[in-house]
DNA sequence: GCGCCCTTCCCCCGAAAGGGGGAGACCCGC
DNA sequence: GCGGGTCTCCCCCTTTCGGGGGAAGGGCGC
């Protein structure tokens, strides 16, 4: 039995959901609230497994909500619900910890396999969302667009290959593996590029990347 | 009528997929390749919707080819295929332009759903890396409000200084002599970094740094 | 006092990395 | 054809790293 939370300021909405999901035979609401700041107070006293979770509302948005839901050690699962698509309240709600999200017009069988999904550990995307969600995901690339030649000089294609390998921490095997190189054409093309940028180890090489903004780390846009 | 391309290095899997999909009836495999440069020829000749892609692949792999791919207007959309989880490679893909990916073990079904969504515009990841890939996405913010100690784990506040100095890219003896201590002593400090962490090496150390915004890239120094 | 953890430093060892040189292959421009 | 650049791979070598111990002092709590 899946236990259920409600948050979400519309009453007829939670009135919906509680309807689909009371059909549901392994599925039960035990909990709702109207906002953010309520919901963590009834949480205090109610085992929930799944919050279905608003993102705008007043008082306390779903976003905090989510933060101090979250950060309770075995605490339940947030499920993002949004009325219109992707934008940057549901990101952050991600960020803060969220298992994912789905539109509030999601049909009942999705939302309930969601609910599941979520409940077994695997997170979930509304699929009209998902594209822009990898856009956005893919954006974290070499500083807007391309790689301008200015940064990283004189360095060849497979030289800035290697170069970003190396940035992700991976040994000169693994990078030989996959680029299936030699380990010695790695050592090669390494020994060009810490020679053609002033730096003295792979380490050095790390640094030089995410400064240089060759790699971006995923906690920032 | 969806067309779709197979590039994959593996004939049998190329062929199980061919039955699959040979079996539906708006799903029409019009092209086979067996390397990414081979799939990048073909798309000059034959109309594509939708490229089912390996990723790993002898000549080019799948990263390359999605990028040169996609890098043409009105092109094909990719699909990305791995045999194993979400990998560096798969994100790579991602960057590259891919509409999402499935594991290689896909239920039939769900492959053929795959397609027609990818076809439609949406993307599709696959159920089992989604959250993954969530995590990712939003892990780690940047340690707004400082860096608290208990945020690195289990790290002792000298780790944590020998840790911050290798990310800058010093070696051991810089580092000792920095600290006035002796190298042995930074080695056994750093030892316990990567054991504490579950890193390998600086380099490693150097992105986790970044990574988890105990470094931050331009403050450098 | 005793145990525990942190800190400091030492040993040895094997593996990885960095540096030197050389060489064959390809492509491209002259 | 001939040179230049890139990419590939090999040899050799030294240094650095990382991992396995061990050991000693200091602080802190019980």
């Amino acid at each position: 039995m899946i236990r259920v939370m409600l948050v979400d300021d519309q009453e007829l909405l939670r009135t919906g959901f509680r309807m689909v999901l009371g059909a549901q035979p392994d599925v039960e609401v035990v909990a709702e609230a109207a906002d953010g700041r309520a919901a963590v107070e009834v949480l205090r006293g109610v085992e929930v497994d799944v919050v279905l979770m608003d993102v705008r509302m007043p008082v306390m948005d779903g976003v905090e909500a989510t933060r101090l839901i979250r950060a309770v050690e075995g605490g339940p699962r947030v499920l993002i619900l949004t009325t219109f698509d992707l934008d940057e309240y549901v990101f952050a709600a991600l960020k803060a910890g969220a298992s994912g999200f789905l539109l509030k017009d999601v049909p009942p069988v999705d939302l309930v396999s969601a609910i599941r999904s979520v409940h077994g550990g695997d997170a979930v995307v509304a699929p009209s969302a998902t594209r822009r969600l990898l856009e956005r995901f893919a954006v974290h690339l070499p500083a807007s667009g391309g790689v301008e030649p200015g940064a990283v000089s004189g360095l060849t294609a497979r030289e800035r290959e290697v170069l970003v390998l190396v940035a992700r921490g991976l040994s000169n095997a693994e990078i030989a593996g996959r680029l299936e190189l030699a380990e010695a054409t790695v050592k090669t093309h390494l020994g060009r590029v810490l020679a053609k940028l002033g730096l003295r180890d792979r380490a050095q090489v790390v640094v030089f990347a995410y400064e240089a903004g060759l790699v971006v780390p995923h906690s920032a846009g």
